[in-house]
DNA sequence: GTTAGCACTCGAAGATTGAGAGTGCTAACA
DNA sequence: TGTTAGCACTCTCAATCTTCGAGTGCTAAC
């Protein structure tokens, strides 16, 4: 879009005064603050134009300009200044980063936290998972008589473990015994490729040892499946209501009701590359509950296989260049955090 | 308290159907619909000294009347039916009590989704941890040269992990002699027990592989910490904002933003026995920002060390009856749940 | 003790009005 | 040709007023 440097520079001045006071914006206003020697009367030309071109909007005839959809996407692309985080805001983000104990989904669940705290947005946090984790590791340990501890670690290690009763006596030669069967038979496929028939086989190695040597198999399957699916976490949804937009309550408590769905979040769209954000503004959202809502979410690698986002909903008029920055910072962060310590606690 | 038979029925009426409408009950509303065959006018006489006895209030002169916090108690202390829950209801609580992962965190969350589904109203559920609690086992296992898997368990049949990386070589016989030492020196102890002079002798004892220990040692320590406090789950919080009395931002607002808070929930009132209820009512909430609100909770042992609390939060105009019904269903479900299976996954 | 009748109260909802903000248009100016 | 001042016009917001109706308390009759 080829636009004349002082219609961007009438346009950024509107959307960013509109973003401080979710007020229409008039002439007088932009003639007074933004620093241009024009008068109100050639600023209303020029919005006339703008307004022509989709980049603004009127509320109704005697309100001022407030941004379009279409205005605020042109100012996210082209007019937007890097935000810098302030002294306080990154001692928070790195404090957040470095939590003692660096469980994976706490990491990324108090992230989620800071963000919106510092966004004043709701903000959520996802890990997905990867296309093919496998077990590299099984052990299995006696606790008592049958009582036995399953504990099996992932490709991308992360540990689990599991209680369990098995109603066999067991020696310890052949507790042993299935521990080397698992470690040779079972590691390194995916729950699709452990078929009826290898089990078959593993029944007539394993003899007594058989029900424990199931009941591992199939704890290591569902340990599969959780790490193919993703945790969600929401955090600072009743932030919305803090801001005007949302004062309304049959316009706040559709989205309210959408966001806190298990699945909303985790089917938005996600950046094409680690590393960049996606903005998603009003209309460019899918779902119908997000059309007067944007958000803003960033990428990072949680270790070699696996990946995250962050992000936060808002309404369209949303200060994106704070938002994003501070996203960027983090994700940076968490993508960091993860790779300096590929045996990051798979504590869980 | 001592009233007429013909007053109690009034009073009934008059809560029952504020309950189901929200709005101030008229004299001739309880004439037409309560079954009692007497004119408007009596009834007028008879809220007039149901309201000089501190059990119903006016709004204003010239609406019905509604039911103060005192009338709401009187109403759950004596007048209160037990409530029946349908089929479907059932079913759909013995559904989420036998989730197919028994995780204990995920029962209790999934537990606190489905009350609040079922009542409409915000749900929350805390598992406590208990006073003494110890590591009963400990195993450690290698996974390749400097890595190795640590493995507690403790008392209430958690079992925790965690990877760690460690500089030293250890042989396998060395690791053995590791295991035995940590079995045998570190089991039965709370975090306090273990003193500096213990872990002095251990460190003699452990030689090369001291690293080790101490990580394992303080993993342990991590564990139980985390095993005396206690995880909080919120569900259903934007569902306060279906119900009428929160139409009205100003007043949502607060109160939303109070729930959402880390430690609140943790730390309301609990039921003086296990297996009883505990319903406050407005006022006799100590927070202020809970003064027009109830909440109903019901507590279910976790094993046999540890309890649990599942609640809910609404408007005082709560449906105390069919509240209550579902909250005792559930705690006794979840107590059963985890009494059948003392051995239930302590995975995590 | 119960009931009908009636005057009275008070809030909710609608209608009316005035003020103010902002616009578009026109005509004058550089 | 681009810029500016002036002015009539539009439309919202807030305040004020009015009306309506529900519900009450009191009194007197049953």
């Amino acid at each position: 879009m080829d636009i004349s440097e002082r219609k961007k520079r009438i346009l950024r001045a509107v959307i960013e005064n509109y973003i401080n006071t979710a007020e229409p914006v008039g002439s007088k206003t932009i003639a007074e603050h933004a620093g241009l020697d024009i008068s109100p009367a050639t600023i209303r030309n020029e919005m006339a134009d703008l307004e022509n071109l989709g980049l603004l909007e009127q509320p109704h005839t005697s309100a001022g300009r407030i941004p379009s959809p279409k205005g605020y996407r042109f100012y996210v692309n082209e007019l937007m200044e890097q935000h810098r985080l302030s002294i306080q805001e990154v001692n928070r983000l790195n404090e957040a980063l470095h939590l003692k104990v660096q469980e994976l989904d706490r990491v990324i669940s108090e992230a989620s936290r800071v963000v919106s705290q510092i966004t004043k947005y709701p903000s959520y946090a996802i890990s997905t998972g990867c296309s093919r984790i496998t077990i590299r590791r099984f052990a299995l340990l006696m606790v008592e008589r049958h009582r036995f501890i399953v504990v099996v670690m992932t490709d991308a290690s992360v540990v689990k473990n599991k209680l369990v009763h098995i109603a066999n006596d067991l020696s310890p030669s052949e507790l042993s015994l299935l521990n080397t069967l698992l470690n040779a038979s079972f590691t390194g496929l995916t729950p699709e490729e452990i078929t009826p028939e290898l089990m078959k086989m593993a029944e007539q190695a394993a003899g007594a040892a058989y029900d424990l040597l199931v009941t591992a198999v199939s704890f290591a399957v569902d340990v599969l499946r959780n790490q193919e699916s993703c945790a969600v976490y929401l955090s600072g949804l009743p932030r919305l209501l803090e801001h005007p937009e949302y004062r309304n309550l049959e316009r706040a408590q559709p989205l309210l009701a959408y966001l806190s769905q298990e699945n909303a979040l985790s089917n938005l769209p996600v950046p094409d590359t680690t590393g960049t954000m996606k903005i998603l503004i009003g209309p460019e959202n899918v779902a119908q509950e997000l059309q007067d809502t944007s958000v803003v979410v960033a990428s990072y690698d949680i270790g070699e296989s696996m990946k995250g986002l962050i992000g936060v909903v808002g309404p369209t008029r949303m200060d994106y260049a704070k938002v994003a920055a501070r996203l960027y910072y983090f994700a940076e962060g968490l993508s960091r955090l993860f790779e300096t310590d590929d045996g990051f606690s798979g504590e869980h």
